[in-house]
DNA sequence: ATTTAACCTGAGGCGACCTCAGGATGTCAA
DNA sequence: TTGACATCCTGAGGTCGCCTCAGGTTAAAT
């Protein structure tokens, strides 16, 4: 039905590199105060640049929100190979989820984007989410292969529990974030008993 | 600052019964295939009454989600009350989770108005939020009670880890719902060891 | 029948989304 | 240096949803 999805990929003329850059920057920051619903105007006069211009680089929010992402996730991806094949499965698996949960949460909505992709092709996410569930799935294979964790979590499951840590997290006001008792909890309920 | 949250009731007039009714009507329908952000003009027009008419009955969005999901939250409070001091608290804590997530996630976007009405006074929902709370907080109680939940966890993080299910349940698509599971997992975590 | 408080209407201002025709400019080759 | 052109930029304007309010209508009480 439709093409692959839009990445956005850096222009090739200087001005338009500019640009790309100030728009990125912007909507990062419009992103952290405001959420992922943020005001694609605001970012793009915060940018000091016109909305055609902003639509031009980024046609979607999707794709927008992808590239002030895909850093973030990049370095996750390769967290989790230098972890993998370590001496400690479970430690290695328990860093990797929380540091995970972190990124989800990176802004307010990210969480629900990525959850989206995660099985949604067709979406600017997909490619990132996907090589996080290799990822993820790795990681998971490892522990329970040193019977670590219990061994019918399957690798959707893991991150369905990452993401409402994530979720739980985006919700979280200063003085009250359970996540990381959240993490906690649903560790105690897939690691396998001593 | 502000004064008491507006809830809405019923009107006394005959017309304005019949007015709330067909937009609370309309409304469930729209949030039910559209999320808690559908249009309200479309529900005002679906209801057959001016937008102005809408307004007048539910000056929020919020109150009419709550209005919407006021006799669902009810029965829920309701069944908790006949489930406390039953013979078994852990069945009866276990039933009442997996109906309270159901209800979180009766549409997109209810979760995280019900989470957010859950330590926010000044909201519509927080007076139902807050019984929900009492409700939980008494069945973990006793289950707790009854040596079969760990002790340590808190009414809070119960309500973390039932928004966290409901929220993945809203996400699911037909052919993949992992909520189930989530809260089987999550058991897992927080019941003790026999 | 009169009164009146409750109710209803819908035009209109606002902000956000997104498109597109027309103009500007960097780049490259001659 | 100078075209030539593909790339890039602009911002007005159409659409839609939110929300308000001045003015008209009506149920219900007396």
């Amino acid at each position: 039905m439709d093409g692959k999805p839009y990445i956005a990929q850096r222009p090739k003329r200087a001005d338009g590199r500019r640009n790309y850059d100030a728009i990125l920057a912007a909507a990062r920051k419009a992103f952290e105060s405001a959420g992922a619903d943020a005001s694609l105007e605001d970012i793009a006069s915060q940018a000091g640049v016109a909305i055609g211009t902003l639509y031009r680089h980024f046609p979607t929010r999707a794709s927008l929100v992808e590239a002030a992402t895909r850093d973030g996730l990049e370095n996750l991806v390769a967290h989790a190979e230098r972890l993998t094949a370590g001496p400690d499965p479970l430690g290695a698996l328990v860093a990797w989820m929380r540091e995970a949960v972190v990124h989800f949460s990176t802004f307010r909505g990210l969480v629900g984007i990525l959850a989206q992709s995660m099985y949604d092709e067709g979406t600017p996410s997909h490619t990132m989410c996907s090589a996080m569930h290799r990822s993820g799935a790795d990681l998971l294979r490892a522990a329970q292969a040193a019977g670590r964790v219990r061994p019918d979590l399957t690798p959707d499951e893991l991150f369905d529990l990452l993401s409402g840590a994530a979720w739980v997290r985006e919700q979280a006001t200063p003085d009250r974030d359970g996540s990381a008792r959240f993490l906690e909890l649903v560790l105690e309920g897939i690691t396998t008993r001593d």
